[in-house]
Order: structure tokens, then sequence, then C-alpha cells
DNA sequence: TTTTATGATAAGGCCTGTTTACCACGTGAG
DNA sequence: CTCACGTGGTAAACAGGCCTTATCATAAAA
């Protein structure tokens, strides 16, 4: 019923219009002026009502006056979403939404978001973070594109990119008996008051597990977690990116026996394709913090 | 350097998405399937990214979410345009612009366009009214495509087709000498205090001619003219399609010897092509007063 | 395993768009 | 007046795009 229109003859007729004639046009266009003219009659032919007046000269029918700026309009708003697409696609422009875990989130993506604008300054990025499970749930809904966090089990569906291990550690009072010691073994927490955090489970599987039963506390909330470690209440155990260490009075000392360690890493569906804003990230990610390896 | 982006194949990506498959969509668009992976296929091929998963399932990548209500958008646009321009051309919408010389835009217009509209109710006209040279002149300039007038002249560029004649006579007070005469011969007439209007030239070229010389006044404007009429200060003449009849002490009496007309008719210019709104206007007042003849 | 979906692929035909070559017409200069 | 050059239109040949039929690979359901 209605015709289908072709971008191209609407271009023709427009050239036809601002260069004054069909040869002019068909030079304009890198065409031969019959193509030109076979591209209008069949444009024509299709709205069933002439644009140009038969008489020699290209002048517009009063149809082709009206239809003139209409045509402009489409092939405008063509261009513009063929140009918008061709930016995304070369990545130069484009959002990437990504979650990481608070302390990937604190203290690796700042520096990174800062070099990764540098080298691509139209993309946009969006940050949540969230515990492990949360980044995981984030990146299989979808909601997100890539994550950056440890992952406790590979799942088919997933794939997980490993960046860099993270040593686990015991955090305490710097006049706690511990907070002078290289290194500690499990056996030397024993009787400390524990207090478990989100990050405890790290220990779950390990020789240090019994730990787990005596703590006296779980807190997840980092903020009151520091609080209490620097009132002298208890310690806890963290991976060594967690440790806030701009608290002057709490000291980290890894754990050496067992020694547990996490795995960070870029978490993404391994079926579902990224967005090229998403590549660029990926691929930027990888290069900067491969060689980094354990912190 | 930017692709040239097809509508159809646009389509086929929305009907893909809301039929949930290749060839659901095949089935709703009257295609094949091959025709549709190979349109998509292409499609991609020019964006230079894909825009479904490779996994069986028609599933979109987060590009292919990205372009998807895009494609929509210029979808829809183009199809809104597609509509207007059938609309045109189907005489369901459109726009004319005419003129008309007083006479017949007081006279015959309103019963008219009371006509046309009811036989084309998405029609709007614009109807300009001014003496016979201005009328003329805006359709030579473009600015209206028919007008309703009286020809001078002709003119190869210009188109006269012929409606009605208009017979000239003399306009007195019912107390006048000459007010109660079935008709008037020119030579009646002299001696009388005549008034020159915008139509009097119609005598130039008849015997009647002598009379403009001893006209008093020359008023252009028509209800000065009548003002003068009805005070008794002297007779004019007219056509009679231009005498106003809701004037009760006025008379038209026809003038004889010679027997004076104006040819009113339809100008266009003959080159240039009539709008489809046009078109339907020309075509329904020439089907309209054709028969009609003499006034 | 068999069946029945899915989408991908290959080969052939038709139609569209383009080019080359030629024609008809109008115009301006010699 | 005529000739040359401008305009756009027309015809035939050809290439490429789009669509079809037929077939295949794969995965999920019976």
């Amino acid at each position: 019923m209605l015709p289908e229109l072709k971008i191209q003859p609407l271009r023709y007729v427009l050239a036809i219009v601002d260069e004054g004639g069909f040869h002019a046009a068909a030079r304009q266009l890198h065409r031969t002026q019959p193509a030109i003219s076979m591209a209008v009659r069949e444009l024509e032919r299709q709205l069933g009502e002439p644009l140009f007046e038969k008489g020699g000269k290209a002048a517009l029918t009063p149809f082709g006056t009206y239809c003139l700026p209409r045509f402009r309009e489409l092939i405008t708003q063509h261009d513009r979403l063929s140009r918008e697409l061709a930016a995304q696609v070369h990545q130069q422009a484009g959002h990437v939404d990504m979650a990481a875990v608070p302390s990937v989130a604190s203290r690796l993506m700042p520096h990174l978001l800062n070099d990764f604008t540098q080298r691509h300054p139209a993309l946009r990025v969006s940050l949540q973070d969230g515990n492990a499970d949360f980044v995981r749930q984030l990146v299989v809904s979808g909601d997100v594109e890539l994550g950056l966090t440890s992952l406790w089990q590979s799942e088919a569906e997933l794939s997980f990119t490993p960046l860099m291990r993270d040593t686990v550690g015991v955090v305490c009072r710097d006049d706690h008996v511990l907070a002078s010691r290289r290194q500690v073994n499990w056996e030397a927490l024993q009787g400390q008051v524990l207090i478990r955090n989100g990050t405890s489970r790290l220990l779950e599987g390990t020789v240090a597990e019994p730990l787990l039963q005596q703590s006296a506390f779980d807190i997840s909330n980092m903020i009151s977690l520091t609080a209490m470690l620097v009132a002298g209440i208890g310690v806890t155990t963290l991976p060594r990116l967690a440790f806030a260490e701009e608290y002057e009075r709490l000291r980290f000392i890894p754990l050496a026996n067992p020694r547990v360690e996490r795995e960070i890493g870029l978490l993404r569906m391994s079926q579902r394709s990224l967005s090229p804003a998403a590549k660029a990230m990926e691929s930027f990610i990888i290069e900067e913090l491969a060689s980094t390896g354990e912190v």
C-alpha cells in the first residue's frame, strides 16, 4: 500500500535541486545522468506524482516543492542515525555499565577510570559497587556488562578473566599482641575476639575455617568494621586490597599458614557479546592489569 | 564512509525481535527464512558489529539492543512521510492557494468552497482577492496556483479556462431617468455623470470608449462607489456579477449597444503542474461551473 | 535415539540500478 | 539561419542485490 522509499533517490532529488540540474547532480554524486533520471522517474512512479516539470529544465512541481524539505528531513535523520551507530562501533561514543566489589571500586577504579577516559574521552562509564554476590547478580541479569570481583565457583555461562591475587591477612590495632608480627598462623588467632565480615568466607574450605565459629560479631559495613577495630574490640581478616590503609592505628599482617588468597578478575557473560564500548573497557582493563599480578 | 542503511532490513530486525525468531519473522513478512538471515547479516556487515548473538536463538547483542529503538524510530519517520505523501497524492490532505477578483470571491466562492469542502473534507483552501491584475500577478509569481478572474490578453505561459460570461451594464439609482429601461445604448449615457471604476476598462476597444473621457471620478473601492451611486451623484458601469444586489435603491441595466462582456475563467500557469490538491480544486470548479454559462 | 525446532549455507533466477551510446529539443553565437 | 552545445530522455547491455528452493549443522524436546 504505502511505498517503500529508498534513501538514495531522495538524495538524488536534493542534489538535482541544489546543483540546479540532472547533469550537475550526476557529477556531484559520481553517477551518470541517466542513472539520476531513471531513479527520479522510478521515485515519481512510486509516489504517483511527478516531482519535476517536464519541460527541459529541472524545475520542481508544487508537489516536488512540498516534498523537498520532507525528503531532506528524512535523509538528515537517516544520516544522524548512521553516524551515531558508526561512532558506537568505532568506540568514539558509548556507555559502559559495570560493577565492582567495594575494595576494587575504591582502590583500583579511580586510577583505572582516569586512564580509561584519557584514552577514550567520549566513552561514559557507570560504576556500581556491591559485594561479590551482588556484582555477579548484576552481570547475570545483564544490568551491567562487566564486573570486577572474585568468583566463588565458575559457571558455564560466566566468563572469568583473572587479573590479580589478593592476600588475606589479619587486621588489628597497633597495640595488639599480633601487631608487630610479619606474618601470622591461624592458630595464633585462637582465643582472639574475631569479627566476621563479608570477606570472611574466603576462609571456608581452609584449615582456618574453625576460626569462623569463634567469631563474636558479623559486620558487613566497612565503616562500622573499622570503627570496631580502631576501638580495639577485636580483630578481623581482610584481603589486603580491602584493608583501608588510611587508618593509622590499624595493622595488616598476612596470614601465612594457611596462605589464603582471593582472585580478582573480570566477570562477564560468556555467551553474550559486549557492546563496543564495553569491549574497549574489557581490553583496556586486561591490558592495564594483566601484568600487575599479586597485590 | 557512513553506511547507507536501507529501511527494509531494519524492518526485518524489528520483526525478528517482535516475533521472537527468524522463521516467525519470515512468516510475518511473507519472506523465506534465508532472506531474513542474509539481509540481517548484510546489515551487520555494513555496521561492522553483530546485532544478534550467534548461538542458535535470536537474542540481541547489547549493540543490537542499542540499535533497536533507533531503527524503530527511523522506520516510524519513514512511514509517516510515506503516508503523508500518499495522502497528498490521493487528495486526502493538502492545501490550495488561490485568488479571485472580488466579485467572484464574494458572489461565487462562498457557495463553491462550501461544496468543495463537502467533497474534499481534508483539503484546506486559502483565498485571496484583488483586482484582475493582482490575481494575474499572484498566479505568475507562483504565490497561488489558481486564479478566478478575467484575462485581458492571453499569454503563452498562462492557461485560461473560460467558465462564464458576465454582462456589463449601467448601475444607477432607482430614480434615475435610465432606471426603468430594460437595456441601454451607450449614446444614452452621454451627458451623464459617469463614475469610473476598476472594471471600466472593459469598455476600452468598444464604441463606448468615449464615455471614459467624460467620467468625473475614478473610484476603485466598491464601498465608496456604491455610496456615491446611492447618493445619486452619478452612474457607473459594472459587470452584473460585480453589482451588489443587496442595495435596494440601485438598478442594473444591461448595456445593449455595444454589448460588453467580460469572460471569467480559471487562470493558471500553463507549464507548471498543479499540486494534487489544486488539481482537485481545478477539476471541481470546471465541473461545477462549466455548464453555468452566462450570468 | 528420534523428532522437530532453530539458524546457516549454496546455487540459481529475477529484478533493480548503473553504464554506455544515442536521440530530441531548445538556445545562443557566429 | 545554422551550427554547436546545452539540456534531459531513451535503449540495450551488464553487474549486483535480493529472493527463492534445497540442503545442512546443531540443539532441544519426545
